[in-house]
DNA sequence: AGGAGGGCTTCTA
DNA sequence: GTAGAAGCCCTCC
């Protein structure tokens, strides 16, 4: 028997290594609630990389990201809340293995508060690639954090909801949980209106920017396309930036 | 290495 | 209305 400390020590080591080297190369994961039911999230020293609906969660991780995954016994601070409201407040993502278009994708989405949406040919044009509208639904189907990054605020310029990794139905819900009136969006699509105008600000907006939902309706004018706007005299809005994905 | 094919779209006939 | 192709990036062969 051997009872010097240090060799007991070293011993332990060569076992298990210490906390900060184990968490430099594996994930932490655990299971959280969310607005579509329970969540697997995978998050490394850096940020949050991963969440998962449904089975099959450490095989796809590992698939993905070829690296250990540990179970956690809590989650990152303001994990629960960001995955309820849809807004990080300072909660940090782990974007690393992504690709740069991809990267610019996810930021251009980002940018679409909650409670609104987009259409994907606006965030192509966000992201720099203004032709690249079938891309950004590929990026979006391939993005690692859903309801983090929320790609559920993304939907086509005809007024359907589009696609989502968890399924349509789950698109659905979250907008509806984020007060969307989607109702409301699907009987202007109906009416071939993608955006309201304002003849006391003679601002054009999406349908869904707050500044939109403001206008009383005496005074609301919708409009097929931005150009259809434009030319009645309306200049589009700075903060939905209806500018941005058309000419 | 390089081309084919596929994907949460969109525009046109 | 809907079918077809354009279009861009990525993955896989």
């Amino acid at each position: 028997m051997n009872d010097d400390p240090l060799l007991a020590r070293l011993a332990g080591l060569a076992v298990e290594p210490p906390d900060g080297l184990l968490d430099r190369i594996a994930a932490r994961w655990i299971a959280v609630p969310s607005p579509i039911g329970e969540l697997s999230v995978a998050w490394t020293a850096r940020g949050v990389a991963y969440v998962h609906q449904g089975d099959g969660f450490s095989g796809a991780f590992r698939a993905r990201f070829g690296r250990p995954l540990m179970p956690a016994t809590r989650p990152p601070a303001g994990l629960v809340p960001a995955l309820r409201t849809g807004r990080l407040s300072g909660l940090a993502l782990d974007l690393e293995e992504l690709g740069e278009f991809q990267r610019d994708v996810l930021r251009a989405v980002q940018a679409v508060p909650r409670g609104e949406v987009r259409p994907y040919a606006w965030i192509a044009a966000r992201a720099g690639r203004p032709g690249a509208v079938r891309a950004v639904g590929t990026a979006l189907a391939r993005n690692p954090v859903p309801l983090l990054v929320p790609c559920h605020r993304v939907t086509r310029s005809d007024g359907a909801l589009g696609e989502y990794v968890f399924g349509p139905a789950a698109k659905q819900r979250l907008l509806l949980a984020e007060g969307v009136d989607l109702g409301r969006l699907d009987g202007l699509a109906k009416e071939r209106v993608f955006y309201l105008a304002s003849d006391t600000t003679g601002v054009v907006c999406f349908p869904t920017c707050h500044n939109a939902r403001r206008i009383t309706p005496a005074h609301r004018h919708g409009f097929r396309t931005l150009g259809a706007a434009r030319t009645a005299g309306y200049r589009p809005c700075r903060t939905c930036r209806p500018d941005l994905q058309a000419a």
